[in-house]
RNA sequence: GGUCCGUUCGUCUAACGGUUAGGACUCAAGAUUUUCAUUCUUGCAAUAGGGGUUCGAUUCCCCUACGGACUACCA
């Protein structure tokens, strides 16, 4: 039996996506639309202690910036709460489904596949403590549980009675003794755990009244039909589990496939990319800026100034791979190469460098009119306006030395103001005891130039110096300083031309009376 | 500590038993250039270690080392 393919990223709103989850779901929407399937959105919140309100709307718009456009889950930008046609399986959120849960969970207790458990939480850190005190661990698991106050060791209506009573109670799943759990991972292969190394996870918390995790993601993937798993390596060891659940509900055979990703790495250093390396070394470690309830912002790759077509490349590119050397694809290109036996089993550590030149790429793709578009923004925030002709001409000289639009201004300033100050070690290195007198002489004859275009300048110019004498490096970096205030840019001729006979003359008088 | 996953240039990775171990980023050198860049050329640089299996191991198996994840009434 073949089923359509069907896919969930199913993030936690406990705060920003961080890039390794946009990764996950750039794989998950990858992996679908390759086979014609359909990529769901679906927020796990249920944990009630640590959501984070805003980041839900920042998961929706951060996959719309990059162009992952969910099938289900989303309506109007935000989260699908009442089924339609659309979003049949409504709600998307985990907390607006907990009496779904609620029923499955009391369906497991009745066939003996969980049960009660009536401990404190004081009571499990103290024994947690006890038994690491001896140098142990302590694992609630079948040595436990039928010494603890649980359903299994308490009468049926002593437990009713504490039901009752309103006090503090779980679910735990009944852990199976000495079953060798074999498993398939489509990026790692078979794998296989002994059940008596696993414990009793919680299923069903009775205080806010919401499953954990694990029942939630498999009653969920089961209703919402999901086909294929793919999330991050951190739920590896929770997949025996997972596989007992689908077991215990009798659901094997419409059991999801699974794929675990591999983490993000630092970029130096041990451990797993966190928000600090972002801080630490410089880069954004989220796909948008977000501001936390402290007021503390943290970067996002949109603001940086990268466009989401490369961001997801690079994203793509690490865990995975054509197999061929083509490096820069589009959203489409992906879709059509990607498949899971590509994706690199080990972590990848983050390269900002590389990050850089993805975009830098991306960049030179643009046609000129586009980048001109991006920068006249920024012209106008600097207080300069210029007509569109002018403008292309300026970033027609300078976008190739550019890896993002942001740094246009700093490239080609002095084509929209005069220079404010000039670098003196430039003049130390080209500055002739004649100069003066040359400029002088240049200006009186660029004055004279009716025809003020690239094309005159450039025969113009070495001509006149050839005809003169003059050293080329000398009088055209003394003229480039006079003109930009240090040594860059484009050739002398361009700029002339550009900012045109007056603005050169001028510049060039108020230059050499300062410098 | 226990369970599980992983390990090719500094980094991302290719080579699914036979290659001078390839590409990209970074870095260095050279060429071009009136400057800075760009561009072009070249270079530096890797199979964690030890055992097997095999005519032959980066590739398969085992051990060691190292790294990582998990070990919550968090996801």
């Amino acid at each position: 039996m073949t089923r359509k393919t069907r896919v969930r990223f199913a993030p936690s709103p406990t705060g920003p996506l961080h890039i390794g989850g946009v990764r996950t779901a750039l794989y998950n929407y990858l992996y679908a639309k390759k086979r014609g399937g359909d990529f769901i959105l679906r927020i796990e919140d249920t944990d009630s202690q640590r959501f984070v309100p805003g980041a839900e709307e920042y998961i929706i718009e951060a996959l719309a910036w990059c162009g992952i456009t969910p099938n289900e889950g989303v309506v109007d930008g935000k989260i699908a709460e009442i089924p339609d046609e659309r979003n049949p399986f409504a709600p998307y959120r985990q907390s607006q489904r907990r009496e779904i849960y609620h029923t499955y969970a009391l369906e497991l207790i009745q066939k003996g596949f969980a049960y009660y458990a009536f401990d404190s939480s004081e009571n499990l850190e103290a024994m947690r403590s006890e038994a690491e005190s001896k140098g142990e661990t302590f694992t609630y698991n079948y040595s436990v549980r039928e010494s603890l106050d649980t359903s299994l060791k308490l009468s049926a209506r002593e437990c009713e009675e504490r039901l009752q009573n309103g006090d503090q109670w779980v679910v735990r799943f009944k852990m199976p003794i000495d079953k060798t759990i074999k498993m398939t991972d489509l990026i790692r292969g078979d794998i296989e755990v002994n059940s008596s190394t696993l414990d009793d996870k919680v299923l069903w918390k009775a205080a806010d009244q919401l499953p954990t995790y694990h029942l939630a993601n498999v009653v969920d993937d089961k209703l919402m039909e999901i086909s294929d798993v793919i999330r991050g390596e951190e739920w590896l060891p929770s997949l025996p589990l997972h596989y007992m659940l689908y077991e215990a509900f009798g659901w094997n055979d419409i059991r999801p496939n699974f794929s675990h990703l591999s983490l993000l790495l630092k970029p130096d250093g041990k451990g797993k990319l966190s928000k600090r390396d972002g801080e630490r070394l410089g880069f954004p470690v989220f796909p948008m800026e977000w501001r936390n309830d402290k007021g503390e912002t943290s970067k996002g790759y949109r603001e940086e100034g990268y466009y989401p077509e490369a961001f997801i490349n690079l994203l793509a590119f690490l865990g995975w791979n054509p197999g061929t050397e083509q490096e820069l694809f589009s959203l489409e290109e992906l879709t059509e190469s990607f498949s899971l036996e590509r994706v690199v089993k080990s972590g990848a550590k983050f390269n900002p460098e590389k990050a850089k030149w993805f975009n830098q790429e991306y960049l030179r793709k643009k046609s000129t009119d586009e980048l001109v578009r991006e920068f006249l923004p920024v012209l106008e925030s600097k207080g300069v306006i210029k007509e569109f002709d002018y403008v292309a001409s300026a970033v027609e000289m300078i976008r190739e030395r550019a890896s993002f639009v942001n740094e246009f201004w700093g490239l080609c300033d002095y084509l929209f103001c005069a220079p404010q100050s000039y670098d003196m070690k430039v003049k130390e290195k080209f500055w002739r005891e004649d100069t003066p007198a040359v400029l002088d002489e240049l200006i009186k004859e660029l004055s004279s130039i009716d025809a003020f275009t690239k094309e005159a300048l450039e025969v113009y110019l070495p001509a006149k110096i050839k005809e003169r004498g003059w050293q080329m490096g000398a009088v055209m970096n003394s003229l480039r300083l006079l003109l930009v205030g240090e040594s860059k840019g484009p050739s002398v001729a361009d700029i002339m031309a550009l900012i045109g006979k007056k603005e050169t003359l001028f510049r060039l008088e108020k230059g050499l009376s300062i410098v």
